[in-house]
DNA sequence: ATTATCTATAGATCTATAGATAATGC
DNA sequence: ATTATCTATAGATCTATAGATAATGC
């Protein structure tokens, strides 16, 4: 909050959470490229929202495209590295059921619907290829996953089911973008994907789900604020 | 196909369906505007797809905004028709079974992806108003369908799963946009969504699954091509 | 001296309009 | 004469760079 550094002072007072210029950023670039888009938010809006000038962005990040690169970058990461916590000779629907919870509860936390950023039809170009890849690989750990639940035969990598749990999760983005927060039926949210990605695949959910708990509580547990009422 | 008609000729032969200048228009815009988005599709690259000048665009919409407002429009009244086309005295879980079903197979069905432009953060704009209103309508008719299902007491209008059946269904738009069209997968995908709306919500499937397939060939079956296999 | 901001602006778009042109149809 | 295109361009952006300025820190 309290700025007092070298370089020549702000005209305006700081009005973003962070203790970094960088940080300010970030939090400003993040509700305006989640909210209204990223080729539709100006630097200038982005600048306004900070309270800088335009140009002053550029002493912090190279190009528009930087910002959201780093956005993007960190809003993954937590969820990829709670697949790679896990041990594998776990059942598959605990699997499954723990990176489905893990992974809602991270797109319901944060001030911002970040996960809104995944949608933004500008990643799908050249720039954000690393990006997408990394995406990608969740979506097809959720696919294998799912398919081993249903037995793991020819037939269960077929069955089109398969592609649900994933998106089943990801709708959790829509949901936050569509409507006002409602925290009585968010704080459930994350349970609830979890359990229907089990439904969906006429899978049993009540023992899973304890040990799912049990794996979420396993990792990080510190790294964000709720996980939802249990 | 073969234009010929009063106005200059244009320099490039048709290289689009349609047999007006505006069908031309909107088959280029959908492409575009489906896969690259909104703000990052210029008139002059709707233009070079259709095979003409970038100035000619504006003898058949005022504005850019003019060309997504009708394709917009078109996307969503199929489903809202047969929606209104159906009987209320009709069990819920068979309704909100067979809305499910046809808005999957409508979301399915035509060359692209018409269902991402929902998506698109233009649309949040006010100009596109009226077009949010009517979606917004489609979605409360699922949710209202789904406490019906769960019962219609206080606690069903709380339950989290009610949103779960439109949320689904939606969930056809990335699935197709992140990746190449599977025949094989993507014939069963409406059904497998109808049933999933279902089951998510605790409802077995068996008779309600037939009951909505007479309401699906009931409505305007003529409207387009695949249903999907059954 | 170093740093982070500021002001000013070049260069590159992009939308939409104005007016010319080349067909058809009466 | 009417129509649908074309060419040319005005006016309004928007990103990123160049160089000046006002702080701190040694």
């Amino acid at each position: 909050m309290t700025r007092a550094g070298p370089g020549r002072p702000r005209l305006t007072n700081p009005r973003r959470p962070g203790n970094t210029a960088r940080a300010e950023i970030l939090d400003a670039a993040a509700e305006l490229f989640s909210t209204r888009g990223f080729a539709t938010t100006t630097t200038r809006q982005i600048a306004d929202a900070v309270g800088m000038r335009q140009a002053s962005l550029y002493n912090h990040f190279a190009t528009k495209n930087d910002i959201l690169a780093t956005l993007l970058d960190a809003t993954i990461a937590p969820t990829v590295e709670f697949d790679e916590s896990l041990d594998d000779s776990t059942p598959a629907a605990v699997l499954l059921c723990a990176l489905a919870w893990f992974d809602a509860a991270q797109l319901c936390a944060g001030r911002w619907n970040l996960g809104a950023l995944y949608m933004l039809p500008e990643v799908r170009s050249e720039s954000f290829e690393t990006f997408r890849q990394s995406r990608l690989r969740l979506a097809r750990r959720y696919r294998d996953l799912a398919v081993e639940v249903l037995g793991g035969g020819a037939d269960a990598a077929c069955d089109p089911r398969v592609e649900l749990p994933f998106r089943l999760v990801e709708s959790i983005i829509d949901i936050r973008a569509d409507r006002q927060v409602d925290t009585a039926i968010d704080a459930q949210l994350p349970e609830t994907l979890a359990t229907a990605a089990l439904t969906v695949l006429g899978q049993p959910t009540e023992d899973v789900m304890d040990q799912a708990w049990a794996l979420m509580i396993g990792g990080d547990s510190d790294s964000f604020g709720t996980w939802g009422v249990r």
